[in-house]
DNA sequence: TTTATATACGATAATATTAGTCGTATTTAT
DNA sequence: ATAAATACGACTAATATTATCGTATATAAA
């Protein structure tokens, strides 16, 4: 339990590869090469960076990812929703369908829980973990 | 991801359940009833509770559990490793068998993210959570 | 204008983890 | 003795994660 994905476990060895190769735009390709994981779940985590203007993808032969200007001060917070959608340590806060809520006596508990989590995800960037 | 399991959170319920019921011993059958939740799952968190002398077990007709005085002293951290064992967002800490070790650019990252997990449950314990 | 190289993205298969069940043993009050 | 409770290991089912595949789109360069 609390274990991050391969997913984000992936765009951080990718946006980190590319923090140290700033200027130089790199193909997913050649970092999956380079750390020895696989191409395509790489390249979707590198997607959905660049939906969220992480990274900037560029088309075409020399093309690939290079880092934005955003990158360093986004929130772990920020970071692991992109990838995962939002975060809680249970789901019934947003799917449910939970039909014991009526008598749940760890309300209280999970979300003073969740919200040391999310509070502490929030004040930490990338910047801050390199 | 970073979600809490079936586990901790029956073993969460068991818990208050018993702190509300302070003097009195309470079977996990009753707690099962009470929270329509699986007997038999609830029993097996219990025994770990128990063997961590976190609630104490009674045999026999009239036994049952009730929490120990060590209960809410007990700090997140400690009451998710009896019941998962070693909290970690990734495994390579533990068992690994990952061979990227020599490429790997996340440690750094994936220590700190750990060490601020870590020292948050740390400094939480049951009766902060109440 | 064709070709090669790169991203984009949805669908599906494989694997691992989690959740739940079952059977049996042990303890103990009545 | 018997019934009510915990203890615990083995097994099965359900779910979530991880990985792969196929196809479309964009673009630099020959």
């Amino acid at each position: 339990m609390l274990k991050i994905t391969r997913k984000v476990e992936y765009a951080l060895i990718g946006v980190r590869h590319l923090e140290e190769t700033s200027e130089k735009l790199v193909s997913f390709n050649e970092i999956s090469k380079l750390y020895g994981i696989p191409r395509e779940l790489l390249a979707k985590t590198m997607q959905k960076l660049a939906s969220a203007n992480i990274v900037k993808s560029v088309k075409g032969p020399h093309g690939g990812y290079k880092t934005t200007t955003k990158a360093a001060s986004t929130t772990l917070n920020d970071f692991f929703e992109i990838l995962e959608g939002p975060t809680a340590i249970m789901d019934c806060y947003f799917d449910s369908g939970c039909d014991h809520l009526t008598s749940c006596n760890i309300r209280t508990p999970i979300n003073k829980i969740n919200n040391s989590i999310r509070n502490l995800f929030d004040n930490l960037t990338l910047a801050d973990i390199s």
